[in-house]
RNA sequence: CGCGGGGUGGAGCAGCCCGGUAGCUCGUCAGGCUCAUAACCUGAAGGUCGUGGGUUCAAAUCCCGCCCCCGCAA
């Protein structure tokens, strides 16, 4: 049995942490996770999702502050891993981390490295328009995911898709593609491979700021928009209602060939979707949802909540 | 106690500030009209107004507690 330390954060991880905890060949010996952050309404500490599913499979749990402390390079290094596995941890980890394990760090990223390194490349790689993604396993140099590739596995980015359902997809892809990858490597089957100098692209963190909708853009471009940034942070515009903006997620859309009207001009609201007037194109809004209220169709939405053809949004 | 919105027939909302016959749009059912329709006309069914208590002659409406949903913020 290997021994393996596992570290990572999100939920993203927790698909990985769960499909290696299936692989009878493999010993978690412990886990690393991010410190218990406030989260929700009420600003309440809560645990991060590794470290729930962690704790429901009974492994040790480790939580520094910064995974760059000396004491938790030494804590680790007294575990004696074979190898350490990262998904999306959120820190960067020191050389003296990565020389811990004899066969190093493997690291699952979502996207297709190099293209995408950073902390959101699915999101990213929706928001460009690209006709496909996928996973790659690299083993981790002290970049920002810059190491080796290891094993990659590709998917294509489907109309259908939002970040969400992308993200489950590759998250199981990158659990399947970890679990055949890890004998072969340990094994010395593989060698990893540099990658390219070109096509290498960074996509930054997501802000909310990035969900606000100009309606003076490509409808095309706010369709990637609204399905990038689903579920969060969400794209949102905004309706004038007694005078007074009122926040509007929308949480799904489709492509319009319509043109005319100016940006942000609703040019019909009816039980077919809501078709807002974009820079090119128009935007049939199917889902949104108002502050305060729950998520709609459109055809629910606008029984309560009246839209006239000529209203302006943004 | 981080800020804020909300829980009213099956759905979405109005009514609440200024207590006194529960309203609107949609859906459902029945009938009619139409070549036809997510169209139109007529009629009908369907609600302990989240929950517990209080104030009052009278509470969806005012006061207090609790549960649940959601936007911001993270």
């Amino acid at each position: 049995m290997a021994r393996i330390v596992f570290m990572g954060t999100a939920d993203l991880a927790c698909s990985i942490l769960q499909a290696l905890c299936r692989e009878p060949s493999l010993e978690i010996v412990a886990v690393v996770s991010q410190p218990d952050k406030p989260r929700g309404r009420d600003q309440q500490l809560q645990a991060t999702p590794v470290k729930a599913a962690a704790l429901r499979a009974g492994l040790r749990i480790l939580q520094p502050e910064r995974a760059r402390d000396p004491a938790i390079v030494d804590e680790l290094r007294l575990l004696g891993p074979e190898l350490i596995v990262v998904a999306a941890y959120g820190q960067i980890l020191p050389q003296a981390l990565l020389d811990i394990p004899r066969h190093g760090c493997l690291n699952v990223h979502t996207s297709l490295l190099p293209k995408y390194r950073g902390a959101a490349p699915i999101q990213w790689a929706i928001l460009d328009g690209q006709p496909e993604t996928g996973v790659t396993i690299m083993k981790m140099n002290a970049g920002l995911d810059t190491g080796d590739i290891v094993s990659q596995a590709r998917t294509d980015i489907a109309p259908e898709d939002n970040a969400q359902t992308l993200h489950d997809r590759l998250a199981r892809m990158g659990g399947e593609l970890l679990i055949a990858t890890i004998p072969d490597y340990l094994a010395g089957r593989i060698t990893p491979r540099a990658q390219s100098m070109d096509g290498a692209s960074y996509a930054r963190k997501i802000t909310r700021e990035d969900g606000r909708i100009d309606w003076n853009q490509p409808a095309r471009m706010l369709w990637n928009r609204v399905r990038g940034l689903t579920p969060w942070p969400g794209s949102f515009t905004f309706q004038q209602v007694a005078g007074k903006p009122r926040l509007l997620k929308i949480w799904s859309a489709q492509l319009e060939e319509t043109t005319g009207g100016e940006p942000g001009k609703v040019l019909s609201a009816d039980v077919s979707g809501i078709v807002v007037a974009c820079g090119t194109g128009a935007l049939r809004m199917l889902e949104v949802q108002r502050e305060g209220g729950r998520r709609l169709s459109a055809k629910d939405f606008l029984v309560g909540n009246p839209m006239s053809p000529d209203e302006r949004l943004g």
